[in-house]
DNA sequence: CAGTAATTTCAATGATTCATGAGTAGTTGA
DNA sequence: TCAACTACTCATGAATCATTGAAATTACTG
């Protein structure tokens, strides 16, 4: 990940919408998600979902698949992965007590996706949004 | 590190210059550096500079201490440790793909910094902050 | 106290980003 | 082919952000 691609996926998650996209999109693993879908989950218009899953999809941490009429959306780990090894390694330098923030639990792997289950919970402190 | 405070960091993250000063200030620890070495280094003018850096202190990045007529500038590894905790364990539910960032080799514990010495390299790829 | 140095604050300007609504294009099935 | 459905693009206006230079603030020095 060289700094340009960084700062571009950076920019790309320093939103609040983004964020809420990759945290929707992230349990449905390669799966995904159909673009009305997510629109319905965080009641966005259509335009302003594209838009940012535009940019999102541009900056290499989101993916896109067509099926059929569908335009089926998921994270781009890698991109995730680099963006946030950027931060860790290269621009912290890899400093051990930045790298403490790696220090906690996995999660067990993740299931896989059924289609028509909405996400449980959209934020630890589910406070919409906003 | 809650969702607020995670984006204010990521929106303060999400550009070249305030990248690299936290890339800068780094290596010198809680010695940090005065914000003149640092305009210095970065080749930036005093407003400028004070600005990007009070994004960064505001944001819970960097903590600044007065020394007499200087201010001395660190990073507060806390608040980049829990920003890149966050999008890592919060926003990518701790996914191992992504968390795969975090397996290389770490840093040897970084030495104190030379009060005078400039910083060695400024980026691994050193195009300059442009 | 006058002069100098280090930083910050302020106002003005130009650039970028974001939300909205209307319009467009591709797919499906009757 | 037509209607319904799904998703994207475009133009607009509001809001925010970044840079600059000047002025203000605070702290040393002689």
């Amino acid at each position: 990940m060289d700094r340009g691609k960084a700062l571009t996926a950076l920019q790309a998650l320093a939103h609040q919408t983004r964020l809420d996209l990759v945290h929707l999109l992230m349990p449905h693993g390669q799966d995904g998600l159909p673009a009305g879908q997510i629109g319905l989950a965080l009641g966005m218009t259509a335009s302003r979902l594209s838009f940012h899953l535009a940019a999102l999809e541009q900056a290499g941490l989101l993916r896109s698949r067509k099926q059929s009429r569908n335009v089926f959306y998921t994270v781009d780990t890698d991109g995730m992965g680099g963006t946030i090894g950027y931060l860790l390694n290269t621009c912290c330098h890899a400093d051990p007590s930045v790298k403490a923030c790696c220090q906690t639990t996995a999660m067990p792997a993740r299931k896989a996706a059924s289609k028509t289950k909405p996400h449980p919970k959209i934020w630890p402190d589910d406070t919409g949004p906003g």
